[in-house]
DNA sequence: TAAAAATATGACCACTCGTCTAGTATACAA
DNA sequence: TTGTATACTAGACGAGTGGTCATATTTTTA
């Protein structure tokens, strides 16, 4: 095995730890003392993986999107399905996702953390922002193929429905977890549906 | 001039400076010094005034709201305008004092709180919970009286929609921090102009 | 096998945190 | 003027912060 190879399996441990305190907590409460301890890893090895808690919080980021958007994001691509049901799967994953895996407690890492931390560091931001951005054209793309399909009569641009909804998303994970209820994604799920995918 | 006048002056000086910080710095990352050396106040009287930092936290909520929503909600029973009209003043007026008053820097108070604290502390999710439903409640009157007047011909129920556009205007505020651009605003104003008020 | 490079470790640094206590200043009653 | 109650504050407290480093151990290379 090579030495990166082993490099980086050692740190991905850290990260899988350290990402659901992160993502629980927010960044300026959890501790690097609180990672470490999580993934039984003595402190000083922190600092051989990695550059800082801020480097740590962007590898973390990194790894959540890819987990979290990967599977997600193969859903969109299947052409076996039409355009827009495909969209509509792709929410009921991520909503179902949030309601019954974690309880309507954690939202989304990149929302919480961009929202704590978008002003304090422009890596994180930057971090949050570039995966962001990827994840509009995505869906904004699929959106264009329902609207051409004939699926999909709303004639918004489909870049602007796309940032829409996920920032419609967004707001209504700040809710879920200001008011404990699955409420908010469940009627995001239904406006979607019957008012902006029309 | 009565003791207890004069204790809440004071108290609410410490309020008027430390609500900016942890408007825009957040509750973790502000720290009581923080608190009594902008408002210029010895840090042995913060205690004296406040029961702890998250009482603090809490009168600030209180304050916010009351000072920020205060003007915005008598545009709502200005009955000499027409219900849609003055759903969208209350929304121009608040994206308007989003993008100008503080560059696109620092969202919303609330939803700041609620995001960074909701898991973590009972007494702040509540202190923006029940300020957050006295808001909705407002907005989806309006939207009712619209509704039933004419002017918006969309159906849902009226609390349904108020919640939605709440939490995407909440949404846009987290992508407005993160893109550091007044467009998810300017887009959600669109959205909820062409959309979900027709 | 020996030398060299990579990795592991936890004590330690300087600093900041929220909180509290012991005390000083002030106001007012006697 | 004095005594007392109230209003206020300085500074210390213990705990915790992100980060460093000398040293020890393991792994690789020669």
């Amino acid at each position: 095995m090579s030495k990166t190879l082993k490099h980086e399996i050692k740190a991905d441990g850290l990260i899988d730890k350290g990402m659901m305190l992160l993502w629980s907590k927010g960044y300026n409460a959890t501790s690097v003392n609180d990672i470490v301890k999580e993934a039984g890893v003595p402190k000083g090895s922190f600092y051989f993986y990695f550059k800082s808690k801020e480097d740590f919080a962007i590898k973390s980021i990194e790894k959540y999107f890819q987990q979290q958007f990967g599977p997600a994001f193969e859903l969109l691509d299947n052409k076996t399905i039409s355009p827009k049901q495909r969209l509509l799967d792709l929410y009921e994953l991520r909503s179902n996702i949030l309601k019954e895996q974690f309880d309507c407690k954690m939202g989304c890492l990149g929302c919480n953390l961009a929202n704590e931390m978008a002003e304090h560091s422009e890596a994180i931001r930057n971090a949050v922002h570039s995966k962001t951005e990827m994840i509009k054209s995505k869906i904004a793309s699929v959106i264009e193929e329902a609207q051409n399909y004939g699926e999909i009569s709303n004639t918004l641009p489909a870049i602007d429905l796309a940032a829409f909804m996920e920032d419609a998303g967004r707001g209504a994970m700040v809710s879920m977890k200001e008011m404990n209820s699955a409420y908010p994604i469940d009627n995001f799920m239904t406006i979607i549906r019957s008012v902006l995918l029309k």
